[in-house]
DNA sequence: CGAACTCGGACAGTTGTCATCCACGTTTTC
DNA sequence: GAAAACGTGGATGACAACTGTCCGAGTTCG
């Protein structure tokens, strides 16, 4: 049970697409956080596949974000990278065994399932909840409105 | 973001054990599921580390339930199998790079992780939510209460 | 038109966790 | 006191995550 960390890099290279004029290249981005170059370029191309981000090629080439970031949730980040499929597997070992479920019972998932896709539902919706611009105006609200002024500029030198 | 396989068969046999009327052997409750028996006995040790379930040595030894079935929660369950860590890790990728965050902005933990921990949160309260009884109950409308009848007899015999 | 830069995908190597199996010490029963 | 059954711990193999390197396709600038 645990995430990758990919899902975190992805997350905050959404926010820094959220507040620059241009495209950037992925060898910026993992310039800026200090993270393997090859292996970010792995996860922005996840989420170009799943339509967040486009990348422009050439000489003046890199990200983009496709939608306003207040239409990027962060759940479509995590689920970019990590996949949409459930954290939980029910393998049904209720049929198995000397006193198997009859199968006509096992129409219905069985209550274990159900009460782990219940928490996972509830995990998706707090995510769902929070979008990328929520986080760009958290980070302002800390640290002040220069900080994504020097991001501009860093980008742009 | 995957759960262990050992999560489920740990639920399935709080399940069981909730209606058992002695202690119960890992090797009987491996067979009843259809499962290894070595790797069940390691995630019941577990349970049993976690103070849920106590073993009692012998010829005629086994697992039970330490409190009543109601008092038991799935959180419980999946936290003694997975570790009570969070699954976001935060690194603090905003302190690298040539624009890292001041030290003084950095007191409190950045808004991604703060989104994503309050989503693991979410999740927690809804796994709290369900106890072991909770589940017992359902199986028992679901199938109807020969089910455990069954269970219990062939437990014995 | 050519050089420089971008993404995109394929490949090999390392690490860590999951899942499994086997041998050991302890306790109860006969 | 010996045998059987139990839980406990360590050793083994399989699989995905992580990291770096390489080459090809496309675009922009001089």
């Amino acid at each position: 049970m645990k995430m990758s960390a990919g899902v975190e890099w992805a997350v905050h290279c959404c926010v820094v697409l959220s507040q620059a004029e241009g495209p950037v290249p992925a060898t910026r981005l993992a310039e800026f956080h200090g993270v393997s170059r090859t292996y970010l370029a792995k996860h922005l191309q996840q989420l170009a596949k799943a339509g967040l981000i486009a990348a422009t090629e050439g000489r003046v080439g890199g990200y983009a974000l496709t939608r306003p970031a207040a239409e990027v949730s962060v759940l479509d980040v995590v689920q970019a990278i990590e996949g949409a499929g459930a954290a939980f597997q029910c393998t049904e070992i209720r049929q198995n065994g000397p006193l198997p479920a009859s199968p006509e019972n096992c129409r219905r998932a069985c209550g274990i399932a159900r009460a782990m896709w219940a928490a996972e539902q509830a995990w998706r919706d707090s995510l769902a909840a929070v979008s990328i611009a929520d986080l760009a105006a958290g980070v302002e609200r800390d640290t002040g409105p220069q900080t994504f002024v020097a991001l501009r500029g860093w980008l742009a030198g």
